[in-house]
DNA sequence: GGATTTAAGTCAACACTCCTGACATATCTT
DNA sequence: AAGATATGTCAGGAGTGTTGACTTAAATCC
């Protein structure tokens, strides 16, 4: 790559960086709107989402999966399960396990969630160029450490 | 649109939700660890980044960016003083104001941080096609709100 | 079958970041 | 001179993360 082009990625990125921050922050946004009229913070949304979307999760799984300690997450769903929208069923195999599932209530906010972040990007994807989906996609992909990259997708080794 | 496209687009934002989780987490982690090693935070971070790169502005100005309240800024802001990352000015026309600016020490550190995210994105940038760039950028832009693109660039209205 | 490891839960204490509400000071505008 | 604006500050509370220590129950190892 010439030391021109690398300029280019250079300039790219440094703008790229304030990108990052609004879009994100825009993003997030949407759901803590939500979230403040049920009295649940974001750590509650995350729990949430990765209990709604790995039914049968364990407790443990979900921590290699949010990446904070025990102790932050007792606190988090200790409150889904006082308020409902999270049940814990003993492991079949392995008793001491503890595995995790949205009850309707759950499953239903969890919906609601994610129809306003997804709304979001959907009408973002509709705006940009068709092409654009792939271009965010592989972006994205590049930014995140290769665990998180096999968290994401386990099949896609890319 | 059709409402088969529609439908890739809804597939698509599905995905893209946790692409957004995963690559923020990722990209801020790469400032964290520079952070913690100097016992700052994010806040301070962030703080010192608009103050970086919007030379003299107001403490005013800096609380619209960041959308946070004057009492969660003035302990931060009191922290950079202390340790004389930051410094202030009287303003010239307006003596009510106070201009911000990065003291040489504050800008060794904002270049360090700026560095490693800078690198970060500029590898991702690397590793995907070259039109990749303006996808990624598109769907950015279009994520933020109208407010906060036009913080972005002022003089894009796309 | 007893010893060790593992999965999960809990108590305590602390740090950071954000919030609301109230109020003070200096300075600019009308 | 009166009112508005820019900034700073005191007090208190909430959410989310941390470290460290310890318990219980169940699986696994030897």
């Amino acid at each position: 790559m010439s030391s021109k082009q690398q300029e280019a990625l250079n300039t790219a990125a440094s703008e790229a960086i304030e990108l990052m921050f609004f879009a994100y922050r825009d993003f997030t946004d949407v759901a803590d709107r939500i979230l403040e009229s049920h009295d649940l913070g974001r750590a509650h949304h995350r729990a949430l989402y990765f209990i709604g979307t790995n039914d049968g999760i364990t407790v443990g799984h979900l921590l290699e999966i949010l990446t904070i300690t025990k102790q932050s997450l007792a606190r988090v769903l200790r409150r889904l399960l006082d308020l409902g929208l999270v049940e814990q069923r003993v492991g079949a195999a392995d008793r001491r396990q503890r595995r995790l599932q949205l009850s309707a209530e759950g499953q239903a906010l969890l919906d609601e969630l994610i129809d306003a972040q997804r709304a979001l990007l959907t009408q973002a994807f509709a705006q940009a160029d068709p092409a654009s989906l792939q271009g965010f996609r592989q972006v994205m992909l590049s930014i995140m450490t290769p665990e998180d990259r096999e968290r994401f997708a386990p099949a896609l080794k890319a």
